[in-house]
DNA sequence: CGACAGATGTTTACACGTCAACAACATGGG
DNA sequence: CCCATGTTGTTGACGTGTAAACATCTGTCG
């Protein structure tokens, strides 16, 4: 390989601003979600996913497909949920191998109750720190990067 | 909890986007990495501190604290790193508690050959898709959450 | 029908991170 | 000097993510 174009003092700053950013504003989101409700971030992430879902309820390899996330990790995970009381699998009508997850009372209540603080944590570690230009340009970016890796995704409610 | 102030469209835009892009693009660039030179994501995070480290070399506490990293994690990773022969670990003269950690010779030629190749990664997947004015923002959006999180921490090359 | 490629979800074995407990040592005041 | 307190780095127990193998089932095609 020949002599590479390597980062500029700019680039290096977004890349390892980046890095940092990440490694922070995660773990604080994610250790105020949990001090507050108890659900871990991939606990809200999945519950989260389901209560945009019609009926409460998908099946696992579409709730696994929507997230970005390995059938595998999911089935894991509901695992645990299920434990919990959060969600609950059924079989599905139309495809014996199938899996359908769905909320569970429980489950609701706890996004419910959680969702308020999560909001308000996300805001005072990142959203309100930054100017509405400034978050603008991050969704953009966002949006530009996931056309690149996942042609097809698409950003949704 | 009074009635929350929920995200609007642009901020739900740039939260989701955010995870979204967290997820994939961290997952592209370590898997790039790991398939061009064998080191993990992690693994090059910390050749990479320890190169740009006097002598090669840090107290293990000194290195934690620079990567944000907690210290058992740091030396569970070392340890790894030690058996493939990356790092090496010495006592400290001035602290019989301390352990040093060094670059060999070995890890210090394995970062010189994956630096170029990790460095293209990042362009392809990041940088190089984004104007120098999205760059300059997304560095400044990270120096002021960083600057939230952190405060006292610096971003240095 | 019968066979076979492919999909679905689970599971096994493993790598990794966290938390808390720990032994070993440093440091400062009585 | 000696003890109390704190620091350093490692470890055990545990929870969680990944990759590959697996049993099970679907759908298609001869």
């Amino acid at each position: 390989m020949a002599e590479p174009r390597w980062l500029d003092d700019d680039e290096f700053r977004a890349w390892i601003g980046y890095r940092r950013m990440r490694l922070l504003l995660d773990a604080q989101v994610s250790q105020d979600l949990t001090r507050e409700s108890g659900l871990s971030a991939p606990d809200y992430d999945v519950l989260s996913a389901l209560t945009s879902s019609e009926g409460h309820r998908r099946r696992l390899t579409e709730l696994a497909e929507r997230m970005l996330w390995s059938k595998s990790r999911l089935s894991r995970h509901i695992g645990r949920m299920e434990q919990r009381g959060l969600v609950a699998r059924e079989g599905c009508e139309t495809d014996a191998r199938g899996s359908v997850i769905t909320l569970t009372e429980h489950g609701l209540r706890t996004i419910q109750e959680a969702a308020p603080g999560h909001v308000a944590s996300v805001r005072r570690h990142l959203i309100d720190l930054l100017s509405p230009e400034q978050i603008e340009v991050l969704g953009t970016i966002a949006e530009t990067v996931l056309a690149h890796l996942a042609p097809g995704e698409e950003l949704r409610r």
